[in-house]
DNA sequence: TATAACAGCGTACACGTGTACGCTTAAATT
DNA sequence: AATTTAAGCGTACACGTGTACGCTGTTATA
């Protein structure tokens, strides 16, 4: 049990993954990868795809599980960031902005099979999405004491805004005009945590009153 | 020149737009359609076809513009209910998810293709969406006196929501849960106009003391 | 050392695709 | 009435697709 030929197999495995990372791009979406085309570019003979997913549905999924962790990774690196103080909501969206450059096409699939046709897909990166949401709630609802609802609208509202905006990224090339849309979003976001606060502190001056 | 043969061509490129506009929805996107599935789904030969379009892709720009003109619909629509009294926001919003309601496949054609495959469809699309944008930009600048970036900013935070909840409304059956999904978006959008308000006053109050 | 497991390959097949080409037939023009 | 125009059809082709099947060579197991 040496693991010799598992070894080699897993290696082959990340190739096919790698592969159809490759060929995703502005102008090309998962959904028009041949299962041909993948084998080809990771040097396997088409049937040999086989060994590895039963699917091109399958290794689809497995890209989504890896945007999913692209995205944890995200926020890990966001907190760490944070712990040495400064505005959270900047230091989020150029954590995020820095993610989307390094890391473009798994960003594009999981903005493209969001709304895409594949009803297997559309429930993967929802699931990952909403992971990403209730982690941003959570955090939204212990540091501003907010009453649940209005937490997750906020966190709703926020990905929403930041989701949207790597999308525009992802098609501006010049530096300054990404700046620029960078700090439009952390403005947008700055707008929405202000209504949530606003009606959180409503509401609690009518709790007060009663 | 009594028409009755353009007469005719017309009603047969209305019923490719219209085989096409069938053949969408939530499994099948506008670029896996075949021309000779929609050929077929019109009643024609497949290459019948190109007496009307000279591509697949002509067929979509046209799709595009028929959605921007549902847009447009839209505006006009609520603009005359606003002014009939009520709450601008709500009225906006109800209005909006009667549209995909009763128009569910052309509005996913714009989610689709905006963050879609190819540049010229992406193009059209983020062309209809910005109009959109800046006709709200101009209502938001005159009805509540703010700076142009300002207004900016909230029209396209407003309809980054609206779309991405219209995105969502399109996968939820349960009309009880369509209504909470609209609510919630309502306060989000209160939020957002709250926040831009208050930049706004504090804006003016700088000025103001200078 | 003999045997089983299995990653990878090549061949082969049926199928759906876009589209070139020439024909028919009815409307439009002369 | 004679001629031109053009919408729609059928045939035909080359091409890319997924995948079934059997073979080979190397690794793991007994």
């Amino acid at each position: 049990m040496s693991g010799v030929r598992a070894q080699q197999k897993e290696k082959t495995r990340r190739q096919l993954i790698n592969a159809a990372l490759k060929q995703l791009s502005a102008e090309r979406s998962f959904s028009s990868l041949s299962l041909r085309e993948v084998a080809k570019e990771a040097g396997l003979a088409p049937t040999s795809f086989y060994r590895h997913f039963s699917d091109m549905d399958e290794l689809g999924l497995t890209l989504v599980d890896e945007a999913g962790l692209t995205l944890r990774q995200l926020m890990r690196q966001a907190r760490q960031r944070i712990a040495k103080g400064g505005s959270v909501i900047q230091i989020s969206v150029q954590t995020f902005m820095e993610l989307i450059e390094s890391n473009g096409n798994i960003f594009r699939l999981l903005l493209r099979e969001r709304s895409g046709t594949s009803a297997a897909f559309r429930a993967a990166v929802i699931r990952e999405i909403r992971y990403f949401t209730m982690e941003l709630c959570d955090y939204l609802q212990k540091a501003n004491q907010l009453d649940a609802d209005v937490a997750y609208m906020q966190a709703n509202a926020a990905v929403t805004i930041v989701f949207s905006a790597g999308s525009d990224a992802l098609d501006i090339e010049d530096k300054a005009e990404r700046d620029q849309l960078a700090q439009q979003t952390i403005q947008q976001l700055r707008f929405i945590a202000r209504g949530a606060l606003e009606l959180s502190d409503r509401r609690k001056k009518l709790r007060r009153n009663r």
